[in-house]
DNA sequence: CATGAATGAGGCTTCATTCAT
DNA sequence: GATGAATGAAGCCTCATTCAT
């Protein structure tokens, strides 16, 4: 039995959490060092190698809680009544993108977690896990779009969830580099593209 | 060996870039060191040095040129004649892709370069301008859609080309990460998406 | 072991500047490198730079060490009562000199200090102030000189002191370089120069 | 037989040599590297090495072309006819270095000749070498002293050269570190403390 | 004679991690 | 539980020097 509580040890965990994500996004994971994450955490090396033990672990957890928010965040875009029009639905999206990208906010690291998955295998197990449930996700639109009649009776829906996903990716690449495009554009490029939903 | 002709000087200089490209597709920008790099070109420090003034310098190399050629690649794509219809056109641009997938392909390089780009400027520029091209050619392909009677007189190009630029890396990440996308699928889920073209 | 003592890192911090001391006598700033320190010190890198954050740092540390040590002896003898003759007290400077010259003397460290001053304006700040201590020193005497009738009552005593300033780094060069002088030698020129003081 | 003439050679040589100088005077001798003298002189790697078979020859070179020209220049002032006082010959020194006090001036070199005479024997050999005959200068001066009745029939010559060589390097430093001492000043001084010489 | 590309040892410094207190 | 001093391998880069052309 512990001689602190649970309730303390989530606490600090938490508190390097906050402050290792901070870090990532301002100097990426590589060129954040755990120097960083102990000034930025006001806890010592001890008590983080504590909580993570290592940096690889740490760059794991943040990198799962970034992806398992995400990911539920947009499941319940998708999920919600009534039915959202495809232009309506990115729109929705990318104002999420966009609530997260503060110079410090967590889809910043989105990008860095993909250039992870290319070279290390163990990290392209669970940033493909967060992909999946995305497409997934579009799925399950597609699907409520056929039965709306926005799509063909014969529609291959893995196959339209593969071809959509992008959207999500291209938008958070604009917005973060040019930084030259917003939500409206993108429904507007929807709509113009997909000409469904209620006219 | 010095007084070498100019030809010699470029070979060199290629020489250097391959091995990077090689290293930085195999293990990643960061987790690449220079003698990563001197070891894979066969060529001491110096030398290296004598063409590339920092690891940073040659890092940008290799992103631009990789920007550069993969840019050029899809801009002709798009430009081709007669015109693809948006299934053909992301097919084949999907191909591409997959030809530059080889455990070493540059096509891995991508996602680092975005994720350098999240935190530095420089890079952010460059990276930039290549997303800049790749749009431009998505607009270029628009109008000539337009023009076809595939988009209405009056849609918003430049919407339409931010709304459909995540094509391109929404099937990178899919196809470099998860492994279960081929280009037909692709096509087929962009077909009952945008139910243009000739039927 | 942490949560040491004061007195704990203190006592590191000088294992460090005895270290530097020893090497740079032996071997000069230059041509010492760090590896030398650590080895002499007997601790690792990371424990030396923990207490020094760069070379630079440690000789400018070593540098205002010696500098403060030597303007402070030198002061002190110029204060002494009952006033020394000239040549007395050129002797005990001298003797000061002979007795910090030691293969291993921090005497050896001026010349160096000198050096680095010529190249780099941040030492010659502190290097000039040494000097200056020096000459104040000589300024002070000065006063006791004429004081004592032996310097005219409207002698210039910056420049009596400017003048003389030069005894000292001039036993020192010669003693070092030519190891044939010594103090006695020095002083029966200055009584030979300076016929002042009790016959 | 050579197949350039010796002219030739003597001009290469001389232009390194007025490169190196440069070099030296702005960056000392360590930190200038030897592409810096390259660069400065417009000659390749393989010229230099050419006529200077290391680095550390280059600088015993200057070293010695230094000490050469600045020990014949003071041997001469001291010779001069008739007999300047000390406070005039002070004064003379003290403008020669003044002349050669330019950002670039060899007078700069000084202190570094006698940091490197510290740590190495073969440099103490010839350094010590300006030295001595700086000396022996100023013993030649005492000699003319003592027959002027300026000094006492008994001093000793030697000792007296000793204790009055220090003003060079003494007002050296002072010029060149802290920029506030003119030759003026010097001979101020000198007059104050050694009230010999036609009044 | 001259060139300058190439070498590769070695310099300074950082940083993930450990463990005595 | 927490601390933070210490470790030491490894990273990036420079630079004196050589030698094929």
């Amino acid at each position: 039995m512990p001689r602190v509580s649970q309730e303390h040890l989530d606490r600090r965990r938490q508190q390097i959490l906050d402050a290792a994500q901070l870090c990532f996004t301002r100097k990426g994971f590589h060129e954040t060092s755990m120097q960083d994450v102990f000034a930025e955490s006001g806890l010592s090396a001890g008590a983080v190698y504590r909580y993570f033990k290592s940096k690889d672990d740490l760059i794991a957890a943040i990198a799962a809680e970034t992806i398992g928010t995400l990911g539920t965040t947009i499941a319940t875009l998708i999920d919600r009544h009534p039915l959202p029009t495809p232009d309506e639905l990115v729109a929705t999206m990318a104002e999420v993108v966009v609530a997260n990208s503060e110079p410090t906010g967590r889809i910043r690291l989105a990008p860095q977690a993909w250039a992870l998955a290319m070279v290390r295998p163990e990290v392209a197990d669970f940033v493909g896990e967060g992909i999946r449930k995305l497409r997934a996700s579009w799925r399950t639109y597609a699907e409520r779009m056929r039965a709306e009649g926005w799509l063909a009776p014969d529609a291959d829906l893995d196959a339209v969830a593969a071809a959509i996903l992008g959207v999500l990716p291209g938008f958070l690449l604009q917005h973060l580099i040019l930084r030259d495009v917003d939500p409206q554009t993108m429904a507007r490029g929807i709509r113009a593209l997909l000409p469904y939903g209620p006219r």
